[in-house]
DNA sequence: CTATTACCCTACAAAGTTTATAGACTTTAT
DNA sequence: ATAAAGTCTATAAACTTTGTAGGGTAATAG
């Protein structure tokens, strides 16, 4: 299950993808607007900044934007980076991968080939949906 | 990811899929075999049997043992019993469903649209592989 | 230059989940 | 009866998630 991390991740980034005309808004803005903790939320902006998907203006007339177009977010980079691993297993894990203990050989593990798949039909979906695809409906 | 639990369930099951022969087994040699707190795989079997895909016998000579077809047990039951929902997101959730606290509509939220599809794609698999599939693999 | 604004960072606490342990109880075969 | 084996309840340890608190630091307006 997607964490309230992720999920207020997404909230987060289409608010900002409708209001990209209004420049860089302020993270207390987009916490009343989506009803997350203010103190919270930095932390996930902070998140998506150092990922190269924000960036901020400090000072007055402060605030986040989107640095990439909404288009160019894909899902599967922001579940990634708030969620952790997309895989079932740390042995399918593309980008947290990790050997299984005691498992001699991946090629041969039945379970990591039905893993493998599992994964690859939900990138396949991920990968290829992005924030702009979220924008536009009233909620998440 | 997948919880040890859930692994655990994996290993005894393809255990007693593979010494169905033997009739009912010991916990404690399947937590040798599999190396897995005797204790903790007891409420793991449990769990199995509760569901009805383990049968037991208690007293001297008893043990667990499968009572269904090893093919007949998907990865997806015995997931949704150890792990918990298949879905990202409870309003996605087939077992375990549950209402978007904010959503009004499902129908036009795009999240919603896209979760279900990797729900679909991932049930697609779990729902059509099962105990049966793991057998053979030297490792789960 | 200086006060304000707002991001940045660290620490920690509360809550929940997962993993594991301990021990008593019940049932069964011999 | 007795030993063997599953069943049940309680609890503790470890970890993760979620949230709070407070101050530090950088940028901007005037």
């Amino acid at each position: 299950m997607l964490s309230k991390k992720t999920k207020y991740a997404f909230h987060a980034l289409s608010y900002l993808a409708e209001n990209q005309e209004k420049g860089a808004i302020l993270i207390q803005e987009i916490a009343a607007a989506k009803k997350i903790s203010q103190k919270f939320l930095e932390s996930i902006l902070l998140d998506l900044k150092k990922a190269g998907v924000l960036g901020s203006k400090k000072g007055k007339g402060g605030g986040y934007y989107l640095i990439k177009k909404p288009e160019e977010i894909t899902l599967a980079k922001v579940i990634r980076l708030l969620n952790g691993p997309i895989a079932w297993l740390p042995c399918v894990s593309l980008n947290y991968y990790e050997k299984c203990g005691d498992c001699p050989d991946e090629a041969t593990c039945n379970m990591h080939l039905i893993m493998c798949e599992v994964r690859d039909q939900t990138l396949r979906i991920v990968e290829n949906k992005t924030v702009q695809d979220l924008v536009g409906s009233k909620q998440l």
